[in-house]
Formats: C-alpha cells, sequence, structure tokens
DNA sequence: CGCCGTCGTGTGAACGTACACATGGACCCT
DNA sequence: AGGGTCCATGTGTACGTTCACACGACGGCG
C-alpha cells in the first residue's frame, strides 16, 4: 500500500510505534538521536517510519519545546540584489544543515515599516536576529522595541553597544574602502571624490570612513563626499554634476552601482576612463567585470560572511553567550577602470 | 509594571483571560475576530491583551488547527539577484497582508538538490507552493514527490499538466521575446542571433520559442541559438565566439547580463554598438540603463508577479480551486542599444 | 405563560510531541 | 544471596490553542 494511504490524518508518532511495536516515547528518542537505545529496536522503529511516511511535526515540536528553531533575518529591500541575496542564501544553506530555517523579513526603510518588520518576526518566534542590511535606525528600532535575542549584526560599529548580546561580524568595510583609496594614490591621484551611500547605512558610513582616513594619512585634500541612493540612476546624476566642477582625478563609488552610472555619466560627457578619470566600486558584483572598462573594485565574500553569521548565531543560542568583532578582510581587484592621472593632474 | 515582568513564562491567552475577567474562549474569540461577542467585553479584552503583552503562540495554533499559514517558495539560486529578489519581496509583502508567511527554500540545480529542497519545504509543512524559477526538473521532482499542494509556478507552459491543482502565472515570456524580435525586424535586421539560457530552463525555451516563431512568421533565415548559463561572464564568451563568425547584425540576449558580456566582448573585439551590431536584452534590472550604451530591453513587472502569485496561491488554499493561465504582457524598452543595420547588411 | 431561537459566554477535549519519572531486567560487586 | 547500578523501554503530563458542544439569559411569539 501507498505510504500516504489511510485516512486523512497524517500519521504521527503513536502510529509509528505501533508499527514498530514499541512506545511512542521510543519513536521520540530515536528520532531526537538518543544513545540510549538497543540498534536492532531504533531500526525496527526507522522501518516503521519509513513505511508510514512519517513526518515529525513541528508545529506540535516547537510548541512543547518553546523553541522554534527559526532564525530572523532582517533586509532591507534598499539594497536589494546581489549581495543580500548571496548572503540569505549562504545563510539559508547552513542554517538548514543545523536544522534551523530562516524566516527572511524584509523592510523598507523608515521607522514605522521597521517596526512593523520586527514585530513580523516577533510573531514568528524567532530565537535570534541576523540585521542583515544595518541602518542605524533599524537598530534604534530594536532598543525600543524591548526584544531580547541574540543578534549579529554584519557590520563593525554597532557589536559594542549591547555588550554580550550582540555580535557583530562583517567583511571590513572600513579596510576596504581604505584599500580602494590608497590604490588610487599609488597610481599617483591627489584629487579624489567619493561618491557615497546613505550615512545611516553604516556600512556606507564606513566605507566612507575608511575612505577620509585613507586621505588624511597622506596629506591629501579633502572634499566633501557626494552622499545618495546606491544605485546606478544616483551614480548617474552625481556622475553628470561631477563633470561641471571637473576638480577630481579619480571617484571611488560607494558600490558598483553606482560606479556604473558613473561610467555611463563620463561617457556621455565625453570623459575618458580611465584615460581621464578613474573609478573604483565596491563589492564586485558579476557583472562589474563586464562593465565599460571592467570596473576595478573591492570584492566581499557575501557567502562567507553569511554561512558565518549563522554558525555565530546558533552557536549563541545554544551557549548564550555571543564572541567578538570578527572581519573578513576583502580583495581588490584591480581591472581597467584606474590608471595613473592625465598629466595635467600630477 | 513593565509588560514582560513576571515569571520567565510567556502570557497565555489564559492569563490575558484572568486579566480580563472572562474565560479562554472569549479571548480565543477575539483574536480570531469572532462576531458574537459584546463590543464591550471585546474592548476589555483587548485590553488585558495590550497589558500582559500577550502574543498568541503561533505553534499551538498550527498544532491545533493543522494549519501553517506558511507558503513555500521554491528558488534556484542560479538565477539569483534582482528578478526573484524583487518578486520575493512582494511575495512577503502580499503574504504578511494577508496573514501568512514565507518559506522561502533555494535550490541548486541538480536533481538531488530539488529534492532537498522539497523535503525542507514538507518538513515546515507548507500550505501551498509557488515555483519561482521553473525548471523542467522541477516540476519532474514535484511530479515524483507525490507532495499534492496548490501550486503557482511562474511560467506560462506547465499548468495543463496538472489540471486543477496548478497555476501558471507569469509574465509572458514568449510575447516578449517576441516584441524584441519584431523591433530588430522593424529596424531592418535580417540576420539575428538568439543568445539563450539553458533550455531545461522554462523561461529561457518560451524566449527562444518566441524569438524563433517571429523568425519565421517574417521569412528569415533562422540560426541556431547559443545556448548558456544567464550571466556576464557566459555572455562575453559567446560574444567572442560570434565576432569570430561575424554573420549577423543583431543578437537578442536571453537577459540582461548576457546582453552585458555581450557589450563587453563586442568592444574588445572592436565592434561597435548600435553601429555594427544591435543587441537587446531581458529584464530591464535597474542596471540595464546604464550600461554602455544603455540597453534596449523588454521589462517584467517582477513585483506585480509576485504579489499576484501569492493572491492566487491564497485564493487556492481558501477555496481550494485554481484558476485558469494568467499572463502579463512585458513592455519593450527602447535605449540605444539598438539602431538600424550598417548598409553591408540591407 | 411556556416554548423556542438567538446571543454571549463557558467547559471539555484534542492536536503531536518531549520531558520527568517509573519500571523491569541484566549485571556486578561484596 | 542480596543490594546497587546501569540500560532499555514504558507511562503520565504539559505545552497553548481551537473546536464542538453546553449553558443561562433574554426576547418574541403563539
Amino acid at each position: 500500500m501507498p505510504p500516504e494511504a489511510g485516512k486523512g490524518r497524517a500519521p504521527n508518532i503513536r502510529d509509528v510505534a505501533a508499527l514498530a511495536g514499541v512506545s511512542y516515547q521510543t519513536v521520540s528518542r530515536v528520532l531526537n538521536g538518543s544513545e540510549k537505545i538497543r540498534p536492532e529496536t531504533k531500526q525496527r522503529v526507522l522501518e516503521a517510519i519509513e513505511e508510514s511516511g512519517f513526518r515529525p511535526n513541528q508545529a506540535a515540536r516547537a510548541l512543547v519545546t518553546s523553541r522554534s528553531r527559526t532564525i530572523g533575518v532582517l533586509s532591507t529591500h534598499q539594497h536589494a540584489h546581489f549581495g543580500p541575496q548571496t548572503m540569505v542564501h549562504a545563510m539559508e544553506v547552513a542554517a538548514a544543515e543545523s536544522g534551523y530555517r530562516l524566516a527572511v523579513v524584509t523592510t523598507g526603510t523608515t521607522a514605522a515599516s521597521i517596526v512593523e518588520a520586527l514585530e513580523r518576526l516577533q510573531s514568528q518566534a524567532v530565537e535570534a536576529l541576523v540585521v542583515v542590511a544595518p541602518k542605524v535606525s533599524v537598530f534604534e528600532a530594536i532598543e525600543d522595541s524591548s526584544l531580547d535575542l541574540p543578534l549579529v549584526t554584519l557590520d563593525s560599529s554597532i557589536h559594542n553597544k549591547r555588550p554580550g548580546r550582540t555580535h557583530s561580524f562583517a567583511v571590513d568595510q572600513y579596510e576596504g574602502a581604505r584599500m580602494a583609496t590608497r590604490h588610487l594614490i599609488e597610481l599617483g591621484h591627489r584629487s579624489i571624490i567619493h561618491v557615497a551611500g546613505p550615512q545611516d547605512w553604516i556600512e556606507a558610513d564606513e566605507r566612507m570612513q575608511g575612505f577620509l582616513y585613507e586621505l588624511s594619512e597622506n596629506d591629501l585634500p579633502v572634499r566633501a563626499p557626494i552622499l545618495g541612493e546606491l544605485s546606478a540612476d544616483f551614480g548617474y546624476r552625481a556622475g553628470l554634476e561631477l563633470v561641471r566642477r571637473r576638480d577630481f582625478s579619480a571617484v571611488f563609488a560607494a558600490n558598483d552601482h553606482m560606479a556604473l552610472g558613473l561610467l555611463h555619466a563620463f561617457r556621455d560627457e565625453g570623459l575618458s576612463v580611465p584615460g581621464d578619470v578613474s573609478v573604483v566600486g565596491f563589492d564586485d558584483i558579476p557583472d562589474a567585470a563586464h562593465y565599460l572598462p571592467p570596473l576595478t573594485t573591492v570584492r566581499q565574500d557575501f557567502a562567507a560572511v553569511g554561512r558565518r553569521s549563522v554558525e555565530i548565531v546558533i552557536g549563541a543560542i545554544d551557549t548564550g553567550s555571543l564572541g567578538a568583532l570578527e572581519l573578513i578582510r576583502p580583495t581588490l581587484m584591480v581591472r581597467e577602470s584606474t590608471a595613473p592621472p592625465p598629466v595635467a593632474w600630477r
């Protein structure tokens, strides 16, 4: 007979027990990998599970253990696309390996929508939280919301605000920005502009800080960064504005999409990259190697971040304590969008 | 006193009942929006809920109703990035509005990983399934897996295989491909090559069929499409190969990433776009408007697809029946990567 | 004036599992 | 031989909610 036959009800632990000729508790033990069980009995139970098509009821399990085995993921839609997508996928795989699942909630940027996202997460009884796209306002909302969970944030500056309960883990944005800037300086650029992301966005801010630090370290003039969204559209508009000023020989963009917009604007206005101006991006999305020209950028290992963040958070659930800040070094990918400045700028 | 104070246990329905001076069943009725309840009592219960910080236990609810209120989403990592990301976000919002949540599982392309993904979905007791990235092998695996759920697939050709239980809903890929091809033909191109996606990928296949149909409709010579991954890397390699052949004046790429790779290859080999060759993409990802040159492409309303698919699937859960195939028309975005063919090709 | 229907509310059971504890047998040590 | 220990397995109960049903009060109607 087919496994799913019989009455409409799904088989439960007692059906399996009856089939195997043991008590339901024995089945439960097999399910939970208890040691104290005779291999022969275990085998019989396993066969009964197979035969009946039994599948443990997560709801019942969650109810009695008061453990949801769910990790909440808070992501912002804003910064959609490659990075978060890759991280979340890696997180999902890592979570599944440890018997956890993910509750992914994407939120807008307004305070109200963040609160609402936290609400949804709480109603799913998540045991821990990973904040993928850390904005300052997200943390403010979390502080306010009196929810007390192990929290991993994918940035490198918040962790000291909630000692013991918060763990930061991330690619070192600050260092990445310094690498990008240093690369331009080593090529001979002395007038470098930064097109930055929104400043309430922690990563964007760190990239800017890294940029500014490296500039002052080398006694170079600091010009105010241009602030905007992390999109190609904004990069394009910023590029047009920059062309009018013409007071720079290199631009460091806060991400690759912005850099693409800059490339577009510069081409439209007759500026050659890297002949007239050099451009560096951040992220190394798969398309970046095919931009015209192929983009010099800072590569982040998104998958590693996703994987590790889940490991950390599961560790925190089990042990109750979180470690310190960890950082992954990014890599500079030098391609064709950077070159020494034109003679006029040396 | 703070809402979360007291013993370690979270407040339950009985605590609320005691606080409001009613029975637990009355609280349950308020929670479920029952009609038969005096407004005054309801008010009192609501206040007690507020005061105690009560939050209904989803696990208990799921256990007794045997309803998980979870919609499974099966996505493939392969085709990561913009489209799926946008759809899933829209789905999540739409689901939350109706009190559902999403269980997103991303799978690789091997049969084993698809089976494993379905397994994970089943263990989460999803009530319905939306297949975001439909591959032929996914449906084969679903057929084999004896799981019987309302199923919405985001493509337009599978739906008649499981009448009544499956609903297809999608942007009309076939029509989109015809629009793109027709655009090239109207510009005067007579030798058009298609760089196609993997053929076990239903959408990619439909795009190819649309392309082929439009060609034969216009009595144009059909050259074998180049098959490969939907990535810029592959587009680049295909582009290099195409340049060697030089037997075309236009290329229709199966997605924007591929088109970007083509642009890169053509530039590397000294071919001007659209001067020497025209290029059309598919998807209209946000970057496409900033490619060099800005890409003519077919826009899909991903958010609408995501939203509607959840509506359909929830309707199916409630009523038990699914409607017929629905299609959304895409839009052709004409930008600068297409122009009439050079004189030699007319 | 008694009956019935309706409204608002309460009581008992059930969902499927894991935990705490109980049981019975085999074995070892003294 | 007796007691203690460990092993393998079984029994009772609790988790928090909803469903089916029961119940009292009230009003309308014959």
